[in-house]
Order: C-alpha cells, then sequence, then structure tokens
DNA sequence: AAATACAGCAACCGCACTCGT
DNA sequence: GACGAGTGCGGTTGCTGTATT
C-alpha cells in the first residue's frame, strides 16, 4: 500500500542532530514518554519528522545504551547469531544488552564482515570462499539443510520474542503511566519470563526443543570440564544421525514416545503426560510435511516457553549485566558455554585437534558420536581464534 | 602542510508489517 | 476484507575524523 512519506513537510530539518535538539527531545520523552512519534516533535518544539525523532532516541539518546568498544564475547555472539540468522540485526541485537541493531550492523559491516573476507570466509554464509572448488556437496547441502531448519525456528522464536516485548511495554507502559516506557525490553520480558505459572501441554514441544540446544557433552577430557553447546554440534555436523533441533528428541524429565517415520525426513512427534500428539516444527499441524521455507505460526503459550528456552540455551545476563551460565531444566549449570560457545578447547584455548568425534546425548541418555566436517570444524575455530586473539584486530587488516 | 584515501558511524530512505477502524 | 496510520527493520548514504602520500 502506498504511503505518504513522513517527512514531506518542508521546513523539516534533516543531517545530524544538535546538542540542543537532544536536549528537547529526552526532556520532552522523559516527562510524557514518546507516545505517537509523528505527533512527538511539534510538541517538543522540534523541526524533525517523527521518524527521525525516533531513530535518534532508539539509536542513541535511549539511557539504556552502551556505547563503545564491542567485547570480545559481544563479537562472538554476533558472528555466531550472524552465521545462524543472517542479516537480522534486531534479531542479533535482542540478544546483545545495551547495543542497538544500527550499532551491531554497523560493527559487522567495517569490523567483522571484513575479518571473515580477510580470512576466505563469505560473510554472507559463513563458508570458506573455496567451497565451488572442493569439499563434499552432499555434506554441505546437509548442513544448509539443517542451518535452514534452525533459523526458521529460531526466526519463529525471534518474531515471538518481539512481539512479547512489544506487548509487555504497552502493558508495562499502560500500568505506570506515561514516561515509564524506557524499561529495557531485556528486563521486561525476564519479568514475565521468569513468572512460571502452570504451562499448558503443549509446551512439551519447547521442552523438548529447549532440551535439543543444550544436551550436555560427556566428558570427552577430564582434565577438561568445559560443556559442548548442542546447537553448534548441529551446526557442524553433516552426519547422518544427528537430528536438526526440530527433528525427533527426547529430554529429561518427561519421555516422549516417539512414532515411527514414514520417510527420510527428519518429522519428530512428541506427546504430553495426555498422549496428545504434538509434530515438530518439520511438520505440520496435520501431520503433512511442511513445504520448504513455511513460516511457522505458533501459538501464544509455545512462543512464551519458546523464548524461556532460549534464554536457557544463549547468553543470559545477571542485573548487573553480567554473562551468567545457562541452566539446564535438571539444574545443571553449563559452565564455560558463553565463553567457548559449546566448541571443545585443548588447553590451549585452540579448538581440540582429536576432537574429530564429539560425543552427543541420544534421547534416553546414552551417548551417540558425531563426525564433524573438518571443514566446518576449521571455519568455527579459525573465527574463534580470530576475535579471541588481541592481535588480530587492525594490525591483521 | 596540504591533498587524498580510507574507515567509522550517525542518519536517512523506503519497504514491510501490525493494528485499529 | 480494505484501508491507512504508525512503527520496525535492513540497506544505503554521506559526513567526519584519521591515516597515508
Amino acid at each position: 500500500m502506498g504511503r505518504s512519506p513522513c517527512c514531506e513537510k518542508v521546513g523539516l530539518k534533516k543531517g545530524p542532530w544538535t546538542p540542543e535538539e537532544d536536549k528537547k527531545l529526552m526532556a520532552y520523552i522523559e516527562e510524557f514518554g514518546h507516545g505517537s512519534w509523528r505527533a512527538l516533535p511539534s510538541k517538543a518544539g522540534l523541526q524533525r519528522c517523527g521518524k527521525s525523532c525516533r531513530l535518534r532516541w532508539t539509536n542513541y539518546l535511549r539511557p539504556d545504551i552502551k556505547r563503545g568498544k564491542f567485547s570480545l564475547q559481544e563479537e562472538q555472539t554476533i558472528i555466531q547469531l550472524h552465521a545462524l540468522l543472517g542479516n537480522r540485526w534486531s534479531a542479533i541485537a535482542a540478544q546483545l544488552p545495551k547495543r542497538t541493531d544500527n550499532e551491531i550492523k554497523n560493527y559487522w559491516n567495517t569490523h567483522l564482515k571484513k575479518r571473515l573476507t580477510r580470512m576466505g570466509i563469505d560473510p554472507t554464509t559463513h563458508k570458506p570462499k573455496t567451497d565451488a572448488l572442493g569439499g563434499s556437496g552432499g555434506c554441505q547441502s546437509k548442513d544448509a539443510a539443517n542451518l535452514s531448519h534452525m533459523a526458521q525456528w529460531e526466526s519463529a522464536r525471534l518474531e515471538a520474542e518481539a512481539r512479547l516485548v512489544r506487548e509487555s511495554r504497552l502493558q508495562v507502559q499502560s500500568n505506570l503511566g506515561p514516561g515509564s516506557n524506557t524499561q529495557p525490553a531485556r528486563l521486561v520480558l525476564n519479568k514475565i519470563t521468569t513468572q512460571q505459572p502452570s504451562l499448558p501441554p503443549c509446551l512439551d514441544i519447547l521442552k523438548a526443543w529447549q532440551s535439543s540446544w543444550s544436551k550436555p557433552q560427556p566428558p570427552t577430557k577430564e582434565s577438561n570440564p568445559k560443556m559442548m553447546h548442542s546447537m553448534y554440534a548441529m551446526m557442524l555436523s553433516t552426519e547422518d544421525t544427528l537430528e536438526s533441533p526440530t527433528s525427533t528428541l527426547c529430554f529429561p524429565g518427561t519421555t516422549p514416545t516417539m512414532l515411527p517415520v514414514s520417510n527420510n525426513n527428519n518429522i519428530g512427534v512428541l506427546f504430553n503426560e495426555n498422549n496428545d500428539m504434538f509434530p515438530l516444527p518439520s511438520t505440520n499441524m496435520d501431520g503433512g510435511l511442511m513445504k520448504e521455507n513455511t513460516v511457522l505460526h505458533l501459538q501464544d503459550d509455545d512462543i512464551m516457553a519458546a523464548v524461556e528456552a532460549f534464554r536457557a540455551t544463549t547468553t543470559m545476563y545477571d542485573s548487573n549485566n553480567n554473562v551468567v551460565p545457562p541452566t539446564l531444566p535438571n539444574g545443571v549449570v553449563l559452565e564455560g558455554l558463553n565463553n567457548d560457545e559449546g566448541l571443545v578447547y585443548d588447553s590451549n584455548d585452540n579448538l581440540g585437534a582429536e576432537e574429530e568425534n564429539m560425543a552427543m546425548m541420544n534421547g534416553d541418555g546414552s551417548l551417540c558420536n558425531v563426525n564433524l566436517e573438518e571443514n566446518n570444524k576449521h571455519y568455527w575455530n579459525n573465527i574463534f581464534n580470530l576475535v579471541n586473539d588481541p592481535l588480530s584486530g587492525p594490525s591483521v587488516f
């Protein structure tokens, strides 16, 4: 549908904001909240369009914004999430507290993208640029399928989280009145998701999903208690037995029944305590196969649990904005996960060369081995070595 | 010291989506 | 269901500071 441009009025100022304009905008929002952005400029005495005001506020003036150099942890998170999500900056920003999507986007384009390019890695696909010359096409397509499958789930989750944030903001704002909308979305969401009323039965799906994303790695080295993040194992794996987070799986605490699958696709079906059947996302709700790129439409209950599930397996922050290790449903704390993102390191913090076979838990708690493709392993190894190496920054590029 | 090239980043643009009517 | 307002989002532009010649 056609829209009238928001800045059609002649005389509205564009370009860099002056300190005076910033003061006016901040003073107005602190007193009244932003309300309607379109109406704000005239009320605040600004010769700007509402869109410009919103951008200035969200990207620069908001009090809950951290500026300055990105930490190694933040760099790692950006790279990994970009590998999974692509240029979905708002989704990536949702996992980095106090960073805006615009800032992350700029940082990617000016720093991280160049680093990967110089390493010979396509920053779009996160694969070595020499892929076309060699390697196993079949394995790579399976990788891509797994990644795409996970990305579908993640995409749905992030959309859900964004919606939750919007809704919760509205709710908090309406409870507290004008001027109270500066609450960081993360905090608002935490308030909601930490309340866990009796969960509806369908949440077993999300439990399963959570479990599939946070299976602990059995100790492969006595001296190294670090845990493996199953998501990355799945991203790295090309083994047929390795399934995406949305395929057949089990989780501790409940014992879902698995339906036999009728084809080679990763169809999964779970049952809750009442034996209600819940097809996993590779199937539609009729149990039939979803077409590629089918958009998932999750119920709100699923969304709530999905958000909680993801939080259990991704970087989390305490009230002081310190990273806290995630906790599995059974209470196991995944020590070292956030720094290492699930990869197994040797004593020098390099990925262990002998770790070709990474063990994962089967649904029944037994172990299965996962063969990792050399190229992919080296790719992630390179990335983490690079971003962890303080000398590899400007001196390299 | 001046000119030029480059990097970094704030801000803009326009499309897409959501929601209310 | 159609429409329009409001907003979110990602791509792009262009300004500014710094490095290099």
